[in-house]
DNA sequence: GCCAACGTTGGC
DNA sequence: GCCAACGTTGGC
């Protein structure tokens, strides 16, 4: 049985239509350790994820993408250069860890956080919960199936 | 740009 | 182990 996911992105930085043309990328930057769980113990390769653009005029869920590999340590956690750098982590012990995901579809139109937060079949979405931030979250099957229906 | 909610850090 | 201070997320 697959599970299903939601991966929050803001579309400044990395956007659904960024992923179109990469077609592949390594998500990078999850510094939280409930997300980092999620894709080292949850995903498998083949989960699909709904693409959601956060932090932006209107957010909301924007495309589906497809987990394309098993966790391995995020390279950023151990170049000093980058933002993303932990000098905490060693590449013996890596703290972070990562999938990459691929392009699978853009959906015909934005399904919006608004409409996701008034529509009764989603109560209980971890994404529409009060205060919640996650980056990396699971999405129950019953909402996958509604959510696709609303394109 | 504001700020509420949350996670992490570190002093004690 | 508590909790205040701080930093971040992300909607608005």
């Amino acid at each position: 049985m697959k599970n299903h996911w939601l991966m929050k992105s803001e579309p400044d930085a990395f956007s659904i239509d960024d992923l179109k043309r990469k077609k592949h990328e390594a998500w990078d930057g999850v510094r939280n350790y409930q997300a980092r769980n999620y894709m080292r113990d949850g995903m498998r390769v083949g989960d699909k994820v709904f693409f959601y653009h956060s932090n932006c005029a209107e957010p909301g869920i924007v495309g589906i993408a497809e987990v394309a590999t098993d966790a391995y340590p995020d390279p950023s956690q151990f170049d000093p250069k980058s933002k993303y750098f932990d000098a905490g982590s060693s590449r013996d012990n890596p703290r972070w860890m990562l999938v990459d995901v691929k392009f699978v579809k853009k959906l015909k139109r934005t399904i919006t956080l608004k409409e996701l937060q008034a529509d009764p079949e989603l109560d209980g979405m971890v994404l529409v919960r009060k205060g919640s931030r996650l980056s990396v979250q699971p999405v129950e099957a019953a909402h996958w199936q509604h959510i696709l229906t609303l394109e």
